[in-house]
RNA sequence: GCGGGUGUAGCUCAGUUGGUUAGAGCGCCAGAUUGUGAUUCUGGAUGUCGCCGGUUCGACCCCGGUCACUCGCCCCA
């Protein structure tokens, strides 16, 4: 039955996997809230204006990699390729303009329509950074450092390299874009197929292709810095000083650009040789213009996402579940009494695995496996003494317990 | 969307120039042990050989298509 497979691209993530993915999400959340970042969450769709329209329609991301779907009321609905959209939008909505800074972490799915690859599917998972209503660089310094921080804290950090850049005000990437566009128009012949769609596109990813001819091309077009306003100049070099007061280690890559719109000044990205082509680890960049673009007030802001999946892959393996203290009841008077005892094991905060059903041999196999620290046994005999017999399945040992001492006795294997 | 590789048991993988009953390890089930796991021993079941079609007396093996996975490109977390 072909319908039993999932749908390519999507994933189940079983209890090993789900694990890894919760260590990623909690660790996250934790640093986040220690900079007085709170956790929001935001649909999953959204009407397909609240992405298109900032994003660009001629990004790749708009023209062919979307969820979009008309749904029964004729809403032209989309499911959220990115987080950043959707966040600014809930700004707007519930009028936290009057409040910013918003500072904020979330987590969650997102959707594209992309071939899939290690560490790249089509639904996938983000954990997500933004600082919104700061047009402070001070702003770009501490998300980039809760984002190290948060590597750190995955012991990875030392296996990615931050890679930095500016992409100016406004001013200086449209007089940049403009000496690009006119360098590379004169060098159209020599251009890969690529980069000739990328100059009506987005000129300034040529500068990234890996081409041999683009890169001959490259070797001599205009550098970003001389398009830069001293204005942008300052920014970035406030950026990188507050990186080396943290002692921050980056890379200037001057290639490093955007694929959507509403980027300005700082761009990054966390990058590592240990995940094949997808190398980007988290990514980021600020924003100022989105705000504006989605028909709000003019609002700077700043964020990251970092790809859960491709943190999963790196992360040591998380801390096991706790081990649970099986119990096995036999009969069905000793049933009766087993719910009630594990009611109050469970109410006194034990971790307890009620057996439902086989004989004393089975319900030992089952808590082997699933690796309970004990077995609390509740036959006739030991009803009958008012007891039960308790073994500790790492020793071996086996005791015989009063019922009524059973939560003191069974205190070490919590 | 483009190019390369791979699909055999629940998992990891063997499978001879195309030859008739398709294998191993792990896991699973049962027994040794009818109230005692893990360890040990004995036995057992693994399966549309991804799917559809073609070539052939005969296809897991060759060919075509298709689906999935995978590596790279594009792009991206």
């Amino acid at each position: 039955m072909a319908s039993l497979q999932p749908v390519r691209g999507t994933q189940d993530l079983l209890p090993d996997a789900q694990r890894r993915h919760r260590a990623v999400i909690d660790t996250a959340r934790d640093l986040a809230a220690r900079y007085g970042y709170q956790e929001i969450a935001t649909p999953i769709f959204e009407f397909t204006d609240v992405f298109s329209r900032p994003i660009g329609e001629t990004s790749d991301i708009v023209s062919k990699e979307m969820y979009t779907f008309t749904d029964r009321g004729g809403e032209e609905i989309t499911l959220r390729p990115e987080y950043t959209a959707g966040i600014v939008r809930a700004i707007m909505s519930n009028g936290l303009t009057q409040s910013l800074p918003q500072k904020l972490f979330g987590a969650g799915p997102m959707f594209r329509y992309e071939r899939p690859q290690k560490g790249r599917f089509r639904q996938f998972h983000q954990i997500d950074v933004e600082l919104i209503g700061v047009a402070q660089p001070l702003g770009d310094v501490e998300i980039i450092s809760l984002a190290a921080n948060i590597l750190d804290a995955f012991g990875i950090l030392k296996r990615t390299v931050l890679e930095l850049n500016t992409l100016g005000d406004t001013a200086s990437r449209v007089a940049y874009r403009a000496a690009l566009v006119e360098y590379y128009a004169g060098h159209r012949d020599g251009l890969s197929e690529d980069s000739l769609r990328r100059l009506e596109k987005n000129p300034l990813r040529i500068l990234d292709s890996k081409d041999e001819g683009d890169k001959r091309i490259n070797a001599d077009a205009p550098l970003f810095e001389k398009y830069l306003t001293p204005e942008a100049q300052d920014f970035f070099g406030k950026v990188k000083s507050g990186l080396d007061t943290l002692g921050i280690a980056y890379q200037v890559n001057s290639r490093l650009v955007r694929g959507l719109d509403y980027y300005c000044h700082t761009a990054f990205e966390f990058v590592t040789t240990d995940l094949g082509a997808q190398g980007t680890v988290l990514a980021g960049g600020r924003y100022d213009g989105l705000m504006g673009v989605m028909g709000g007030p003019e609002t700077p802001g700043v964020g990251w996402a970092a790809g859960i999946e491709r943190l999963a892959l790196l992360i040591d393996e998380p801390a096991p579940p706790p081990r649970p203290i099986t119990l096995a009841p036999l009969g069905d008077k000793a049933e009766a009494i087993a719910l009630g005892i594990a009611q109050s094991l469970r109410k006194a905060g034990f971790n307890i695995d009620l057996g439902f059903s086989g004989n004393l041999k089975r319900r030992m196999q089952r808590a082997d496996k699933i690796k309970a620290r004990a077995v609390v046994i509740l036959g006739d005999n030991e009803i009958e003494k008012q007891i039960a017999a308790v073994r500790d399945l790492d020793t071996g040992e086996q005791v015989e317990v009063a019922l009524g001492l059973l939560e003191e006795r069974l205190k070490p294997f919590r």
